[in-house]
DNA sequence: TATCTTTGCTAAATCGATTTAGTTAAATTT
DNA sequence: AAATTTAACTAAATCGATTTAGCAAAGATA
């Protein structure tokens, strides 16, 4: 059953279909085309259930409506509510969303942006592995409009919506030490990626600026790709001496650090948050419901989503501006619970 | 920057676009090319960074190598697993995924597939919506490719994928009596929809099969869209007086309803298991941390989303077949956590 | 009446690939 | 030497839209 084109709307009618794409693209009244041709256009449109062919349309306009999305993994719940909001806010202006899960993998994210490409996709919305700053910059040199998530590379003038990861991790920590901990401690992933060193950073700062020596014993760094055994080993090193504890708080980088930290920490049988207090990056869901349920920084997901598709689609509109990137900086909520006593 | 075509290559060698295509597509001993002209024309794509315009190739060819994947929310943990999946096991064909995400609103779902039926997708995933019969059914009357996930309509064949979920809360059920539990609620929405109903049929065949009567007041039916708040109220009107309680279990029909759920169960107090016992659909990450983690039915996500792509992939080569539409069941997993006693 | 405008429409080029139907020159057969 | 086959390649149609350039007829102006 072959799909209905132009060309057959223009044949039932019996006008040229340079008519029949003037009216359909609502241009009738410009080109003059009189009221009952466009009438009878549309009726046999409708008629035949016409619906255009976005192929033909974008091999013809250089426009197929269509974002790139490339992000760690679309089944982690950070960037699954991400997608969520980019898809919903693209719909509203008719585009579609392709998702490619990088798995924060250099060669994957190289692959998925050349198939993507082949696509002829419109713009991009990355959250960038590392290693993959030649494929960032030679965007921007190819001047194809692109706009970077929750991280960026400070080297590559982008344009990019990112939380002030700083400033959260210092609130977090700081919470902790007004509630008295001392010993407090950090698991992080990866620091090579921007938005981890600066939590890290800003757990770090908190720390001076109450005196507090850093450990870096302290500080955690998972391997790459890491799973319950890493985190479960991380918390097993920092705890030490079940009865004389090294650690009374852990700050997680991460929810998916976070809760498998959780699980682990209960495991143990250490009790949060009498004997270790938690704080973790991201509301998960998970947090809302477990034993003690943990104070977390929230990162403005809408806002994150919205903003970077409307300043891509602004910049696939007015490829002009193309040089006038910018960086944007969204506040974190932080929100708190039980899991660090009172 | 213009990206180069075909005829860019054939202008830099000297030679026909055609050859171009055949020697680009592999084809270049079956039309006699000879070694030299081949390799020539495969350093210049190489040096011209040639890469193929999937439009140009996707309106000739009328195969797009994109597939069109309609669930009811990417931001659901177990539709974000589940489109992992399926974005991973299609990749490995070469296929892209379209992520749509319908809200379980059947006008949504019917636009997006109009606009993924515009963008020439060459078949589709679709957990339905209920009252999008007739959407799924037009799919089938126009022979185009169609592979249904997690649930189905009775009066259509289709290819589709699902478990079992009547034996799965046959035995979500029974392990509850098992353990003596007496006065078993179920949680779900809308009964419409068959996996949610074959769920509740297995529950009430559990308590038939051990002679409890079912009492319909212990089954809550969510409205379509639900909240924390109607979570809330079901399960304060399930519960009733603190000291007497009119349910000593409850079995959530999905894993959102079960988190809200216990999230509230918590704020009311009760002790679980000790009180109240639950038993969930889904493994999400927040039952395996929570105050009492909880038993839950695990479906097999991967192969769900392997199978389904498989066999779409499968219709799209040979469209032929299209006639034997295959229902394949999954049976379940039940994994035993603290949330039910022992 | 001749010229200019306006109205209402169409032909043909184009986007970048694939594919069918040839073509030419060389090699082989008769 | 003529006829046939093979090797190596090409022209042009096609997919379905958009868009530029332009045409014919009617109406307005000089």
């Amino acid at each position: 059953m072959k799909r209905t084109s132009l060309n057959d709307i223009a044949k039932q009618v019996g006008v040229s279909k340079t008519l029949v794409s003037f009216v359909l693209n609502g241009r009738g009244k410009e080109f003059r085309i009189s009221e009952e041709i466009c009438r009878k256009v549309l009726d046999s449109a409708k008629e035949l259930n016409y619906q255009p062919n976005r192929l033909a349309q974008g091999l013809r306009t250089g426009k197929t409506k269509t974002i790139g999305l490339i992000i760690a993994d679309i089944a982690n719940p950070f960037f699954g509510k991400l997608g969520r909001e980019i898809e919903q806010e693209a719909a509203r202006y008719g585009y579609h969303v392709i998702f490619c899960s990088s798995d924060e993998n250099p060669e994957k994210s190289e692959q998925q942006i050349a198939m993507l490409q082949q696509s002829q996709v419109d713009g991009y919305i990355i959250s960038p592995p590392i290693h993959s700053e030649e494929q960032i910059r030679s965007l921007s040199k190819g001047n194809i409009p692109y706009v970077l998530i929750d991280r960026y590379f400070p080297g590559i003038e982008s344009n990019c919506i990112v939380v002030d990861n700083f400033e959260a991790a210092y609130q977090a920590t700081n919470h902790l030490l007004k509630l008295g901990r001392k010993k407090i401690a950090n698991i992080t992933v990866n620091l090579e990626l921007v938005n981890m060193r600066e939590r890290t950073e800003g757990y770090k700062q908190a720390l001076a600026d109450r005196s507090i020596e850093v450990d870096e014993n302290l500080i955690k760094v998972l391997p790459f790709s890491h799973d319950n055994k890493d985190v479960s080993t991380a918390i097993r090193e920092l705890a030490g001496d079940r009865d004389n504890l090294k650690v009374d708080a852990i700050l997680f980088s991460t929810s998916k650090i976070g809760i498998m930290g959780i699980e682990c920490v209960t495991e143990i049988g250490l009790k949060i948050p009498d004997e270790i207090a938690v704080v973790s990056f991201d509301n998960a869901d998970a947090y809302k419901i477990c034993v003690s349920p943990v104070s977390v920084v929230a990162q403005p997901l809408k806002e994150i989503g919205t903003k970077a598709v409307r300043i891509l689609l602004d910049e696939i509109a007015h490829p002009e501006t193309l040089r006038k990137r910018q960086k944007i900086v969204l506040k974190t909520g932080f929100i708190v619970r039980k899991s660090c006593g009172s």
